[in-house]
DNA sequence: ACTCAGTATGAGATCGATTGCTGAGATCGG
DNA sequence: CCGATCTCAGCAATCGATCTCATACTGAGT
């Protein structure tokens, strides 16, 4: 396949490159029927525009990077997933950038899509967002968030509502008949994981009984660790909340290795609505977000902040999706 | 920030681009003294070179694709991550390239990337290759398969010897005791799908006992078939093996709906070594592939290729992974 | 027949780099 | 002291597209 370049499409279908890629990219600018014949030849050489060429005059290009601490993580993968979906839906490809947490290697990215052109990019942060970092980059304009930001509103955000998804939680162990409810973290940084940590301190002290936070950091340790303290306790609570699916797993893991049996004798519900959930042991009760709205929403606000520059927050309602790993507290 | 070309880092730094041009990407052509001035003016308007331009005029970029079919299945994830590292150790940019297991996607990645100037790529199927379809694209030549390929030596390989992890996994269950071993497949498609139901065929057989397949479908049901199965015999094998651990998850878990204990009742076995699965409930004995060293190797033969045609087929060694999801047959 | 508006295409500069070629000055042996 | 060799840097063409401007042709109105 010999090198494929506009001029050779131009001199095949006897017109200059300019028609050709007006041809393309402003239809109407071209009689249609010198179109229709230039398009003819160049399917029929299999002739493709180079994006590199194109992104370089225009300054401007169709590349969206996501920036995700860890692909790793089933959360950003389904994110991932139908973000990828959403993006080509649109026309844009979407590029995946990997973090692993490291915020230099996040500058790094925002560097690289600036010098690719890109359009705007989508953020999941692993900590909460530094937006005057973010402003550093021309491209800070267009930047849309997975998380809460701090006061600046202007950048556009999508979350879900932690307050209420923890409610959610809360409300359906109690009317299991749980008062002794505690809760794991096993995530930090973020706006959404103080939401939910948060939340839960609040509205469980509220209703009756204290809160108990049987571990608080975030290593993938957490889940161990808040095992380990459950079995300490004289007395354990009947149900337990992670703040997120895989916390969750890792807790009844650790937990089953000690014997105790979910959801017999303790009731585990994680927050995320993970896929993998459907198919543990037990299959996990959790409050679900809604991941692929979440991604098609990200990528609309981005256009519109681009298109008129408006800024807006959206922030989606959680469910509760009940499968196998909560029942009522033993007796 | 202004646009930052290399016209306006030479004229900042009084000479001409071309010096510019070189000092950056062919240090020993400049002489030091001026190169360090460039470098230091560079640095101060915090310049960095357009990778659109370079690719455009270098006829080659550093942009490597892998090509994946799912994201969110954690094989493809983990593969994702040690890749993503390994590539940029070596200084190239991974471009994460979801197919959802379409091959027109496929195809449609090949040649945007044959257009990005992608120096190689590397795929990881979810169906037998089609080297000749691979070839139709120049960048045929510069790709690297994670699977086996059929007949044609021409494209380099990277994969885990399957025969022996069946083996591992079958010697690991009879030690134990067992003797009736069933399987499930779950994965289909690929030349390691198949290679790893064909070494079960062939070695249970064997021994002693017959084969016992309780499912070879591909979707993500296939676990619970199994379960259904296994759970409808009369006289159910004592252990199962599953062609990978996702599906072992599955299996487990549909047991688990039907009160049937993993590994009370009956081991299980996965096989990959997900980081997952330490953390499933039981935590799953498997067969772990060295996904790091898949990663790494991938690239690594795409660069000799590169370099000087050689085309490698490396079949690396699994081992065995003993959690918790194994033990001795019930009496 | 002539101007004027309007449409369709061509010419050529440009985006931000690379690279072969050329020439200026430095180095050096004889 | 001179020509040969070597370094180092500038010039200009080039990669594959886009886009403004200019030009040719159409047809309508008078």
């Amino acid at each position: 396949m010999a090198d494929l370049s506009i001029d050779v499409v131009a001199k095949a279908a006897g017109v200059h490159r300019s028609t050709v890629s007006r041809a393309f990219s402003r239809p109407e600018a071209v009689k249609s029927e010198t179109r229709e014949h230039i398009l003819r030849i160049a399917e029929g050489l299999g002739y493709t525009m180079s994006p590199l060429a194109q992104a370089l005059r225009r300054k401007t290009s169709t590349f969206v990077p996501l920036i995700v601490p860890d692909i790793t993580n089933p959360f950003f993968a389904e994110l991932a997933k139908t973000m990828t979906q959403a993006a080509d839906d649109r026309g844009y490809q979407l590029l995946l950038c990997v973090t692993n947490g490291d915020p230099g290697k996040t500058e790094g990215y925002f560097t690289a899509m600036q010098a690719m052109y890109a359009p705007f990019g989508i953020v999941a942060p692993s900590t909460k967002v530094d937006t005057d970092a973010l402003k550093r980059f021309d491209f800070g304009h267009k930047v849309v968030v997975i998380d809460r930001v701090e006061g600046d509103a202007s950048v556009p955000t999508v979350t879900v509502d932690s307050r209420r998804g923890i409610m959610l939680a809360l409300a359906h162990l109690q009317s299991l008949g749980h008062t002794s409810i505690g809760y794991v973290s096993g995530i930090s940084g973020t706006h959404t994981a103080q939401d939910r940590m948060d939340a839960y301190l609040e509205l469980s002290s509220e209703g009756n009984g204290t809160p108990l936070v049987l571990d608080s950091g975030s290593d993938p340790d957490a889940g161990a660790r808040a095992a380990k303290h459950y079995l300490e306790m004289e007395n354990p609570p009947t149900a337990i909340i992670a703040a997120n699916d895989m916390v969750a797993f890792a807790v009844i893991s650790a937990l089953g290795q000690s014997g105790i049996r979910v959801p017999e004798d303790v009731s585990v519900m994680g927050f995320d609505g993970l896929a993998l959930g459907a198919r543990f042991n037990p299959p996990l009760t959790t409050v679900r977000q809604p991941i692929a709205d979440m991604g098609n929403i990200a990528i609309e606000l981005a256009e519109k902040q681009n298109l008129n520059g408006s800024v807006d927050h959206v922030v989606l309602e959680p469910e509760l999706l009940v499968r196998a790993s909560t029942s009522g507290p033993r007796k």
